[in-house]
Parts: structure tokens; C-alpha cells; sequence
DNA sequence: TAGATTGTTAATCGATTAACAATC
DNA sequence: TAGATTGTTAATCGATTAACAATC
């Protein structure tokens, strides 16, 4: 459920915040959901509430950090050390957030070497080996459309078991291997969609 | 909806490869989805296929970029000038794909006055001004979590339509105003699930 | 003609919401 | 007790898919 890492991180800053309790209403509140909405989500979950209470937020952190996965570390590659890419492997948010990132890869001699926050660029052609050998699971491609598929196939055939999208273009894999898009221009282009709808209601109801 | 840039980018490939028609089942295909699905969205477009070929590639296109508003350019505020805000600012997609970065802002007076690209980096204190002087109406959030919701706020008093917030943190906005998220590490949270969920779907069939 | 494809209707499926008894 | 909240069932809603006549 794409809603499990949103309520995650809800919880933790309301902890931080120093919540001791969260309410179905809290969270929905917080989220533009609806409290029902949010009650059938935790319900799939190991994990119950209180009348008149709600949820402990220890103990719901805790779960949504189990069936997220949130608990341990995962390993990461990046691919493509381009302005994105780099971004990425600078932002201290994956490290703080249990992901460990192995390495950051691109075919391109002038940026390969070159520091990157405390890793280095190294050439893609040894990504087999660091997947292989630290037993990496999870890549991020961060390269130009056109050569996303070369990237993600040579990814597979390494043993990655998921990858994070990040490049203007589909990528097509064989089943068992869980592909995540996230880009930033479509959600934009999203964005300018919703913004003319808004327009147009607007003019709608003049 | 939000599978329509995912078309426009397709259909936008398809003709960089000499494609002059395009059916609904090839739509499908590339992007995961029905032949029913593909030709139940471009219904409600203003555009017509053919029997036994499919769509003008060219005219669809032309619908699409129309109805995305990618026909024209956006004026957009980037905020926060840390990696991935300077990552936006100098990424190429974002201007050839009809977005107009106007300026890009930070409250660290340490990267204040910093070239990043064409652009330098302004207080932002400025962003008002900025915003009102030359229209602006999209705000892209990229600072630490706990700043969000002020820069929204303060973005909104601006006169923006819309934000693409990157922040971890969820924004409230007046109804009126459009607010896109896109957060990394969320994604990455997400494809860990579905890779955990793979594993267990994997261990089930044995 | 045979075959491929659209456009649309109807069926299915899943997700969201409403409602409310049970609980504290 | 009164009131707030969960957990769950049932209803609603919307999105996806199947099916197929119409078309070229």
C-alpha cells in the first residue's frame, strides 16, 4: 500500500513532537484522507488500538518500520552520477533512512573518480562485481532515457531485486523484479494539469 | 489523471523513432497497462483512431501536450538550494520541457549569491517579490522537512497556483491551490515493500 | 474477404466511505 | 454516565477490464 511510508513518517515526527498517542482522525487529518480509510489501512497490520485513545505511536512506528522494511538497511547502487545522481548520493535522508549506498556508477571517463560526498564514481562496468560481491538489492537509475533500459538490464542480470526509476523513460523487466517510477518532470506535468483543472473550476462556477 | 504525461513522454519517443501511428495495444504494452485501459483514457481526449492502425502519433501528441499544457512554458520557483534543489535548477529536462526556472532561493546566507546554472542562488526573502514581478505560478518545495509547510505557506501568500512539494513533510494548503508530492525516499520505501512482498510471494509458491 | 483495431457498453474488481455496535 | 474512538460490515464509488459491434 503506497499510503504505509507516508503514515511512517507522519508517526515519527509526531513522536518527535513528543505524541504519545495518534488517533485515526490525527492521522487522516494530517493526510486528506478519511479516518475509515485510515482505520482499514492499520487494520491489515499487527497492530490495534484504544477507544477513546487510539494507537500508541511507539508501538505503530514500530510495525509500519517492520512491513516497510524501515528496520534494517537495505543496499542501494546508484546509477548515473549526472546532477541528479550525485544530488542523491549527497542527500542525507537515504543514509538516515536505513538505505546504504554501495556505490555510484556512470560510463562517462570525465566524472568517473571523481568524490562524491564520502564515495567515489566508479566506472559502470564494475557494477556487476559491488552488486555481486556486497550483495546489493536495489538500484536507482538516474541516466538519460535512452540508456535506462541498457542500465536496468544489466542490473537484473547482476541480481538487483528492485529498481528506482528515475530516468524519462519505461523500463521493462522480467516478473520478480519490482520496478518503482518516480519522476520529477511528470509529477510537474501532473502538477500543471491539476493547476489548469483548478482554473477551469474556477471559471466554471462564475 | 496521471497516467497522461506517461503517454505524452511514450508518444513523444515513439515519433523521435519514426512512428506514424500508434494503436492502444502498443500503448498498453509499453507501459504495463490494457488495450481497454489505454483506449478508455484517450476517449475522453479530443482525438479519434483509426481501425486496423490506431492513432495519428503526431495528432496525439499535439492532444496530449494541449491538455498537459505542455504547449506552452510555466514560470517556476525552485526553494531550497541544497543537492537537490541545485540538482533541479541545473537539469535540462525541466527547461526543454517548457518549464521557465524564474530563480532558484535559500535562507543560508552561505549560498546566497552561488551560481547554479544560468541562475544565482536569492534570499529568500525576495521569493514575493520574485513570485509577483514576473507571474510565476509553480513552486517547487525543496528544503529540510521541518521548513515546508512555512515556505508553503509563504509561496501561497505569493500568489502560487501550485507546489510540488519534495519535502518530507506533508503541506497544507488552502483549497484553490494545487500540491503535487514527490519524495525519493518515500519511493524507495515503497519499492522495498514490493520487493519484501515479492520474496514472501516467491517463498509461498515453494 | 479476413483480420486488426477502435469506441463503447456492461461487468468486474478493488478501494473508499459511511455507519454503527463495542469498548473504554 | 456521556463521549470519543476503534474495528468491522455493508454500501458506495470509481477505475479497470472484458466483450463485441462497427469500421476500415
Amino acid at each position: 500500500m503506497r499510503r504505509l511510508p507516508k503514515y511512517l513518517t507522519l508517526v515519527q515526527h509526531l513522536r518527535a513532537g513528543g505524541a504519545e498517542w495518534v488517533s485515526s482522525a490525527a492521522l487522516a487529518r494530517a493526510l486528506g484522507l478519511t479516518g475509515s480509510t485510515v482505520r482499514q489501512d492499520l487494520s491489515h497490520l499487527n497492530v490495534s488500538g484504544f477507544s477513546r485513545r487510539g494507537y500508541r505511536a511507539a508501538e505503530l512506528e514500530r510495525v509500519l518500520a517492520r512491513v516497510l522494511g524501515a528496520d534494517r538497511t537495505w543496499k542501494v547502487v546508484i546509477v548515473g552520477a549526472g546532477n541528479l545522481g550525485q544530488a542523491l548520493a549527497k542527500h542525507g535522508d537515504l543514509q538516515r533512512h536505513g538505505f546504504d549506498i554501495c556505490g555510484i556508477f556512470d560510463i562517462d571517463s570525465r566524472v568517473i573518480g571523481r568524490k562524491v560526498g564520502i564515495l567515489r564514481v566508479t566506472s559502470f562496468s564494475e557494477v556487476d562485481r559491488v552488486v555481486k560481491e556486497r550483495g546489493v538489492r536495489l538500484g536507482i537509475i538516474a541516466v538519460p532515457a535512452p540508456a535506462a533500459q541498457e542500465v536496468a538490464d544489466r542490473l537484473v542480470a547482476a541480481g538487483i531485486q528492485g529498481i528506482l526509476n528515475l530516468a524519462y523513460a519505461n523500463v521493462l523487466v522480467r516478473s520478480g523484479v519490482a520496478v518503482v517510477n518516480a519522476r520529477i518532470l511528470e509529477s510537474l506535468q501532473e502538477l500543471v494539469y491539476l493547476v489548469r483543472l483548478e482554473a477551469t473550476e474556477w471559471r466554471k462556477k462564475r
